[in-house]
DNA sequence: GATCATACCTAAGTATCCGAGGTATGAACT
DNA sequence: AGTTCATACCTCGGATACTTAGGTATGATC
C-alpha cells in the first residue's frame, strides 16, 4: 500500500466505530475481528489505535462503557450516546458531502488492463 | 465540525494534490486557493500544511519542481514524475475499493428533515 | 511611502496511528 | 497438572501530520 494511501485512511476508523455501535452494544475486541472481516481486511484497526480511540470516544461521551461478564470472562461493552448518535447522523452527512466534492474534484480511476 | 469529521478530512490533502497536478503544473500558494474555490471551502488546507507536503511528496520523488518567473515574481512550480502518475493511479483505486467497501459497512444517512 | 496581496517558508505544540510490548483468564490438549 | 492457545484488556515510544502563529520578501495599489 503506497504511503498516500495509507494517510487516507487514518481518520475512517472513527466514523467505522460509530457506525458499528450504532447496531448495538460492541467491545473492543470482537468490534475489531468483526469489521475486520466484514470488510475482508480492507479495513483492520490495530488494537493499540483502537483502545485509545474507544477511549477518546467515551472522554467526548461519544460513547458510553458497561461492564458485563460473558463466558466468565470480563468484557467492556461500548454503547452510542445520544450525542454519539447525533455526532453519527452529522459524520454521515459530512461524509456525503465530501464524497461528492471528492468525486467532482478527483477524476475517475483508470480502469485496470 | 465535529471532532470524527475533522479526522476524516485530514489524510486526503495528499489525494486532492496529486491529483491537481495530474491537470498541469501548480504553484503551491495558487493551488491552495484554486481547491478552495472550486470545493467551496469544503477542502482547504493551511499553508503549514501544504508546504511541508509538497517538501515530502518531492522528497518521495513523487512531483518536481521547478522554478519561473511571472509577472517578475518567483514562482515554485510542480508537476508529476512518472512515479507521481502511477501512485495517483493506484490511489485512484483503492479509494474507490476503499469507497465501496465503506458503502457497505456505513448505514445511509438519514436525510435532513 | 504605506498598505495590501502575493508567495515562499518554519517552528512549536497537539493529536493520531502503528508496532511492540505487557497482563490475565478460560479452554483445550497432553 | 502443566502447557499452550485464544480471548480480552491495556500502555508506551516513535513516527508522522495538521494547525496556529509566526517570519521574509516582492510587486501593485492608493
Amino acid at each position: 500500500m503506497n504511503w498516500t494511501t495509507v494517510q487516507l485512511r487514518k481518520g475512517l476508523t472513527a466514523l467505522i466505530v460509530l457506525d458499528a455501535l450504532e447496531a448495538g452494544a460492541w467491545y473492543a475486541y470482537g468490534l475489531r475481528r468483526a469489521v475486520h472481516d466484514q470488510t475482508h481486511g480492507l479495513f483492520s484497526f490495530s488494537e493499540g489505535a483502537l483502545y485509545p480511540l474507544l477511549h477518546a470516544l467515551r472522554t467526548r461521551r461519544l460513547v458510553a462503557v458497561q461492564r458485563r461478564k460473558v463466558h466468565g470472562r470480563e468484557r467492556l461493552y461500548y454503547t452510542l450516546t445520544p450525542k454519539g448518535q447525533q455526532t453519527l447522523d452529522e459524520c454521515r452527512r459530512e461524509w456525503a458531502g465530501l464524497n461528492r466534492a471528492l468525486a467532482q474534484v478527483l477524476r475517475p480511476a483508470k480502469r485496470q488492463p
